[in-house]
DNA sequence: CATGAATGAGGGTTCATTCAT
DNA sequence: GATGAATGAACCCTCATTCAT
């Protein structure tokens, strides 16, 4: 094999990007070290000058994911022109992960990623990023607390369970659409489980009736086609 | 090894307990089919007798913990006598998974249970059993909204939702009863999440003020001493 | 490859046969598990039927043999027919350890043996013998004592003192002999030192001048030929 | 890293020292050329501007370190003002081996250079050593037959058989040090080691009865609490 | 002289599964 | 039904060494 010379960084993102597509199409587990190398199209030993172990290497996705992800969140929550029912709705729909995650992900990639086999990383990265999203969310709910348009008496502990149950709905959505073909009847339960879910987290928030659209109805319908 | 034989099922039930206690242990992943052999106390090919792979083990498992926590919950529903809030109150907090997955487990398994590399049975019970515990719920729903104490538009689906939101809460429970002796404020957040879970509940279902306690408070309070 | 059944112990056996030549070959860090399995003829995983790791298969290599080298030793230390002198002698003479390593075993193996890459296996060997070694020799120096044939005020250490000496000097030995290509006038050397040894032995033990041939000369002049 | 330029000695001599403290406290197959780099403190082509490779490195360790030892002991063995006795106890007692490696080394780092992966260092050092030691050592002896005080058919031959004795024992004490914790009772036994010993050499060379102090029983005693 | 990314053969080990007995 | 020796692909990882810069 030639040897191809590479900026230790760029490399690095090499070695990233091949692992997280290959982890969100076969699962952690089941992605050998070789088929990362093979990707990247290095030679076996080559690994091990970026990443101590393959845990190592897991490690460093998720939190590459989950920093993303953050990141996008906290330039919304930050948007001192924006009120709160804004904020929260786009810090959800135009979360990177749910986009990512449901919308351009091609069929096949999106069936792996929500197998079983690949809890074990969607979990942690749900977590991971749980742990970071939860008190940028609760700044979003005080802020709404202080504009008479939600009402709570837990506004630190909603940040975090918010996203959690975001994360929950995000899977069972991603459940139903990958079973559309089995059960058309998925269909029309989608469309019932968003209102559901819009719903609940406006009960949650004590938030005016109609003003959550942390799922997107229109865009759901317009993906069914 | 002197050979022992045993009757179909009872040797097959023998491999199914091993199966379990191994995979709450340790995980699916970590378990090996020679340990699940050195329990039962049985040679190397005797496993292909009863089962065609490691994986169907595993399905069988899931089929047989799920259809046990169904089976609770079916008596319960069909109770003619309970109304709808007793029932449901009592489908949760007598729920064997319930009980078994918090207090009457010791410590170090718990702490295995819920270990990320477990997530995947977990998750796998959690939507098998969710399967059928939805109708079974979504029926005191219904028997609610005739009595009057739930008021909802959706009964049929929320049965299944009131599952998932049900084991989700018992993850994220499990997840800071063990973080307790690291995180001593653990203890107060645990209370307020009781309180603030049941409410979300009450919401969800339209019920009265107080009439929810899924997450019995009181045995959590004497528990966390 | 087809497959092959043998008894446990059977297969067992040659494993550590195999093993033991290579290791005398070769040494122990500088052969692979894999050269193993190819000598005995088996597929790769069947290694850990038999061994948990390669370290427990050079325990099992060394221990083997030390024990075949006590057993010797044991039966002439225990005869009632012989005077302590003769013991003493036919114990390092008769050594399997001693002919084995000398006389019997080809050049090149033999050259590989005291080779330094093999130092390792070689002294795990001599410090597990002497361990059992010592006392047996210790109570031969006590017989020698009852018989006024020796005079030493610790016939317990030189036991062990005495294995460890003619360890080295065994080591020392082939270290000449394998040297005699080279330096011939090695020849004379080794001679000379085969009295020096004897010599220091007596000297050791109180023993009467001549009485002690634990390196036979004799044999050892044939062998130079 | 910023590259810093060294003259060539002084870079040698920092991988010299760097290895040989490597070497002895993990061992040479177990200190991989990387732990080396590292403590040294540059990048891992350098390595081979010095050496050719690993082998020659501990080549050059282990020559570096019988050249001191030896070093020490011609200043010894050449003084005119010494008598024979005086000259071989100091020789052995003043070299630097032995202080360094029972006294002055710290517990954990004698443990490792004594333990049996290391053998293979320490013996061709103890070779290495003998090889010029042995002549040195032989003159010793010449002066002494002069001198009437010793007594000895093979004056050449015991130089070289004396170093290795030494060498012996000095592992066997070592050994015997290590194991103090858990056996207590080899503080009495490596006294009286000490004196066979003591008492092994004198006889070796016909010297007077209380002359030879190799060994020095009171520093050991001293050192012993 | 020095760097450090890259090599790649080879290491020991695991384990679900097979099959002759 | 049960045994357990045997399989072999695949696993993760190590490391002395090379070489373009």
């Amino acid at each position: 094999m030639p040897r191809v010379l590479k900026e230790y960084n760029e490399r690095k993102n090499e070695f990233l990007n091949a692992a997280q597509e290959l982890f969100y199409a076969k699962g952690y587990e089941q992605t050998s070290i070789n088929a990362i190398l093979e990707m990247v199209g290095v030679a076996k030993g080559t690994f091990y000058h970026y990443f101590k172990s393959k845990e190592a290497l897991l490690d460093a996705v998720i939190e590459r994911i989950s920093g993303r992800a953050v990141a996008e969140m906290k330039a919304i929550a930050d948007n001192p022109e924006m009120d709160a029912i804004a904020k929260l709705n786009q810090v959800f729909q135009s979360s990177g992960s749910w986009k990512a995650a449901h919308m351009a992900i091609p069929i096949p990639i999106r069936r792996a990623l929500y197998n079983h086999k690949n809890i074990m990383m969607l979990r942690r990265m749900t977590l991971s990023t749980a742990r970071i999203a939860g008190p940028l969310i609760a700044k979003i709910i005080q802020q709404g607390k202080r504009e008479r348009v939600f009402d709570t008496e837990f506004p630190e502990d909603l940040g975090e369970l918010l996203y959690m149950q975001f994360a929950n709905w995000r899977e069972k959505l991603a459940d139903l659409l990958l079973g559309i073909d089995k059960h058309p009847e998925y269909r029309a339960k989608i469309l019932r489980y968003v209102d559901i879910y819009n719903d609940t987290i406006e009960r949650f928030l004590g938030a005016p009736k109609g003003s959550i659209m942390i799922s997107d109805r229109k865009a759901l319908e317009n993906f069914l086609e």
